[in-house]
DNA sequence: TCACATGATTGGCA
DNA sequence: TGCCAATCATGTGA
């Protein structure tokens, strides 16, 4: 608590140009037998003031003039330049020399990836099919959300490189503002080239952090974009009609062993319109849907028995026996809807 | 609004 | 790697 009273008594003698008491007489308002003495001094340092004059500004002019222009002025400064390299500035050389930064590199890459940085590549479409095949899906809005998705990324392609370029310009011009000043006061004080590349390279890295950090938010936007957009694919859609018929005609038609090679499930697909890791789902879930209540799905089997029985008739009439995913070619053990081959439900 | 249907996802297993 | 089983999340119809 008493530090302040103590730095205020140790500013005496070098307090207000150099006359003693006289911060700590306008501080705390002393007065007394020094007041007149102290008024003589104030009234002193007006008096100089008021006859500072042109010429003697102009007689100073000069005298900084012969002082810059004397002839060991180089060597002087040559010297005190030698002096700080030595000591301070060596120092923080050391100190700033640093590695490349991991986490800018992986943001760099990033956005390289997500077609953010870099030469623009159909404004992220592949980046936008990468994330609908990660999805699985194939929707009939797919071509809807993916150009939402592409306009999206240019949006923020269009921010990213708008602010880089602000930050690049501002980065320039007060490069070039600390450099000027620099030269302009190197003509008084020693200054070297070698500090000045220093100091420039300390302003790059400052702006280079607040790189990063623009960076970072683009990525971070980057991903929300992407998670919604993974999001949008996530919502289910029903098939239509006509692929859940297609499907179950080859379910029901194969009950002894409802799995569809590779060749069905593409066959399929095409049929449907969806995707093979679609009919696989979809067999999955049939499969053990109707595992667990063959009783539920027994009228639907029957139904399609007659339907496949219908059919047979009708192709074994027309002389034909295709053997496709739609045309059944296994025995179908309707009667008892349990499988009979190896690989069965139980 | 609710119950049920259904496509998708996930973890474990062979 | 494909499948099963459980579960989630959304669609659908009463």
């Amino acid at each position: 608590m008493d530090d302040q009273p103590r730095l205020m008594h140790s500013s005496h003698g070098v307090g207000m140009a150099g006359h003693p008491g006289l911060a700590q007489h306008m501080q705390d308002g002393t007065g007394g037998a020094d007041d007149e003495g102290r008024k003589q001094d104030i009234g002193n340092i007006l008096q100089q003031i008021m006859t500072i004059t042109d010429q003697s500004l102009d007689e100073a002019q000069a005298r900084k003039h012969a002082l810059n222009c004397h002839r060991m002025k180089p060597a002087l400064f040559n010297v005190l330049c030698e002096i700080k390299e030595k000591t301070v500035l060596s120092i923080r050389g050391a100190q700033e020399e640093e590695p490349p930064d991991a986490q800018l590199m992986r943001l760099d890459n990033m956005l390289l990836a997500e077609g953010v940085s870099g030469p623009e590549k159909g404004g992220g479409s592949a980046a936008a099919a990468a994330a609908a095949a990660a999805a699985g899906g194939v929707g009939s809005d797919n071509s809807a959300e993916h150009s939402d998705y592409r306009a999206k990324l240019s949006q923020i392609r269009q921010i990213y490189h708008t602010e880089l370029e602000k930050y690049e310009q501002a980065c320039n011009e007060f490069t070039t503002h600390v450099m000027n000043l620099l030269r302009e006061q190197s003509r008084t004080r020693p200054i070297s080239p070698k500090e000045i590349e220093r100091m420039v390279s300390i302003i790059h890295r400052k702006f280079s952090s607040i790189q990063m950090q623009l960076k970072q938010s683009t990525c971070e936007a980057v991903m929300i974009l992407r998670s919604r957009f993974l999001d949008a694919r996530r919502k289910r859609r029903n098939f239509n009609k006509q692929a859940t018929e297609i499907l179950n005609e080859y379910f029901y038609s194969h009950l002894s062993n409802p799995y569809p090679s590779e060749e069905a499930k593409e066959e399929l697909a095409k049929k449907c319109s969806i995707t093979v890791s679609q009919v696989s789902n979809w067999f999955g879930n049939k499969r053990i849907r109707y595992k667990k209540n063959i009783g539920k799905f027994q009228e639907e089997a029957n139904m399609y028995a007659a339907r496949t029985a219908a059919n047979a008739t009708s192709v074994s009439t027309h002389g034909s026996q295709a053997n496709s995913p739609s045309t059944p070619n296994s025995a179908g053990g309707y009667s008892s809807p349990c499988y009979q081959s190896d690989r069965r439900i139980q």
